[in-house]
DNA sequence: CCTCCTTGGGAAGTGTCACTATCCAAGCAT
DNA sequence: ATGCTTGGATAGTGACACTTCCCAAGGAGG
């Protein structure tokens, strides 16, 4: 497959074929001469990956760079490379440590572990990019004066914490790390949306129900 | 209150506000002069929440503006009003409809609605942007090759309809129906990434017990 | 052989967006 | 009077994701 039919079957102009090449998102073709690389089944799939990431995930190009990089490095552990893959992946803005709402929501979000018993997550506490961005968004909603404690996450925390059981069970199916951790990226960057466009429309569905569709 | 002291009290830069007022995100105060304005309370609310929807929930300005003047807009009745303002926000990308993936995630959504008993749904169907994007979303997923069919989703969505009943609840509390759609609008930008932060930690939480941290 | 088209590759340009800097004339404060 | 700040306007900035333009090297048709 050349160039030219990499676009056709992606979608993708050859322009920005050229530009991911040059960014490093998308490994080269085999050269067979001067003007000529192929590529194969797996370009094709690692540039839709990688349009997914950008268009839908709205993940920055270097961003994505970074995580690809993780996805690839077959050298780390399962572990690791997942945590790092996502780990990459673009955050909430990190909390203004100066801000007091601040202080506030790292208790509230201390409290709410406590709670639920999520010990691990309160070990690796701050050095977690989830939790750090977790905390910031807490003291945004406390700071624009909406309840955001515990006892009202709390809830919320569970049916998450249910939908994350049913991640890992998906994640077992694959056989190779590579296989799981892109499937874990994938799921990050378009599973998300999907939930929050079920939230949605559960939302939509049962405000129809309570108050009618008028 | 003056602009001076707008900016210092919301830690947006002067220049910044000035630059809402000129897009309309922000009501102009009272003029007491030709070089003196009057702010309130009601506009540093304001300004926070447009900082919220611009930095966390990444809205462009232009839809933004669109957001609050329904959020405003008090000719509508309650439940329009908040469609509105809901359906403002910016969503996915719209399918396209030349894919062949997205017939078959059109017909898989609807299978889904179908087992959920999500009738309302089913009957505003592509009115509603959440469904159009929901479909572009399963279509993305099937291209990638992901398992993205009823069955999948359909535990997920019973969750989602589980948080959807209790942000409804939250919602009753408030008393204005211009209260109700300014926390509605919070609610979808700012408690979103919060769901999205639990589900994360959910899943690194998950992923330490039953591999452990290592 | 010559000519024309296509190929991959790289530098430079484009459009968008959210600010940001600068300027201005008009007040108010000391 | 002088040195602020104010609202208002215009132009500029920097990041970002492309996209356009140009090139030299193949290969295909005549």
């Amino acid at each position: 497959m050349r160039l030219a039919e990499l676009s056709a079957r992606s979608g993708v102009s050859t322009a920005t074929i050229k530009y991911y090449l040059r960014e490093g998102l998308l490994a080269p073709g085999r050269q067979l001469n001067a003007t000529t690389a192929e590529y194969d089944e797996t370009h094709l799939r690692r540039l839709r990956l990688v349009r997914a990431l950008i268009q839908v995930g709205r993940v920055p190009v270097a961003s994505a760079r970074e995580v690809l990089k993780h996805v690839d490095d077959e050298s780390l552990g399962r572990t690791i490379r997942l945590g790092a893959a996502l780990w990459a992946l673009p955050q909430a803005p990190d909390p203004d440590e100066e801000d007091p709402a601040t202080a506030a929501a790292t208790a509230e979000v201390d409290r709410l572990l406590r709670t639920l018993g999520w010990d691990a997550a309160r070990e690796i506490g701050a050095l977690s990019p989830v939790h750090r961005s977790l905390v910031a968004l807490v003291a945004t909603q406390i700071r624009l004066g909406y309840p955001c404690d515990a006892e009202t996450m709390a809830p919320y925390a569970e049916l998450m914490r249910q939908a994350a059981a049913r991640d890992l069970d998906r994640m077992e199916t694959y056989e190779s790390d590579t296989e799981m951790v892109e499937s874990a990226v994938s799921s990050a960057v378009l599973f998300e949306p999907v939930l929050r466009a079920l939230h949605r429309l559960a939302q939509e569905e049962e405000s129809a129900r309570r108050y009618g569709l008028e």
